[in-house]
DNA sequence: CGGTAAAATGAAAATGATTATCAAAAGCAG
DNA sequence: CTGCTTTTGATAATCATTTTCATTTTACCG
């Protein structure tokens, strides 16, 4: 499939005068085929299975580019590692993160989007993104 | 004055079994005179500068304690750097965080509290704490 | 009051994530 | 192809945070 990500990137690339390699097709293949929040390690490793040669500090420095590029977008947890997820056009997701398993449960909600603009209407501020995630104990984990 | 902070402090380290240090209170009173997400580093700093002796791996672990009493919340902006923040009773503040000019507006919205209730109560959710942050431009900074 | 066991501290080393360096390899325009 | 520039991979460096451990403090008990 043509994946309209991959379109995005290349017209990134094309604007920034970027050259056009082998490791950053395997990156965003492997990103795109990925679900929520991997960290820089994950996505290293799963390169790594397919394509051995590629190293950690491209992995790190093609992802800061998929960000720069607004198809990725960094979401900093408690666990020390940056993770990345993907931007979906139009639509926002939030977080509920438990703390008991990890367990990441994502969500959207209009009303609350539409509060933030009301916000930062009223602050004079341009929003450009957000984030939003709630800490707390999970079905299971509550008991 | 009698801060209330302090309070529930001695009150958790009684419970805890901590004792009691000169540090500890030195840490606790210069986090209680700073306003807004204090780094590690900056707090350190302030400390030192009244108190040499103090050590940095000291107001780490007293950092901690302090979430740990609940009367400090961490927060992780985008610069490599923990900070902690005042946990006011009751009330929850959220920021506008300038991309320009790394200015920091709080703001509280309580339609977006009882939102996020609503929301974690239909996951079975059980909230903790929660975070939420805004990216943009100020208003000087969008001109 | 000492005396003592347990906890806390400070300095320094260790760790873990991320970034910078640099020589070698790859992409691209002519 | 040729030559020039970007990109890469391996490794070293950096930065925040954590651990370690010998030493100092604290809390308690007689």
């Amino acid at each position: 499939m043509i994946h309209e990500k991959k379109r995005t990137f290349n017209e990134f690339a094309a604007s920034k005068g970027l050259r056009s390699t082998r490791q950053r097709d395997i990156i965003l293949d492997v990103f795109l085929s990925t679900h929520q929040h991997v960290s820089v390690e994950e996505l290293y490793l799963k390169v790594k299975a397919s394509n051995p040669g590629v190293g950690q500090a491209t992995v790190y420095r093609t992802l800061k580019l998929f960000v720069e590029a607004g198809l990725a977008r960094e979401v900093l947890l408690h666990d020390g590692q940056t993770r990345f997820e993907h931007v979906m056009a139009g639509e926002h997701h939030d977080h509920l993160v438990c703390t008991g398993c990890n367990a990441i449960i994502e969500f959207e909600n209009e009303t609350i989007e539409k509060l933030q603009d009301e916000i930062a209407t009223r602050h004079g501020f341009k929003i450009r993104s957000h984030k939003l995630e709630i800490y707390g104990l999970c079905a299971s984990c509550k008991g």
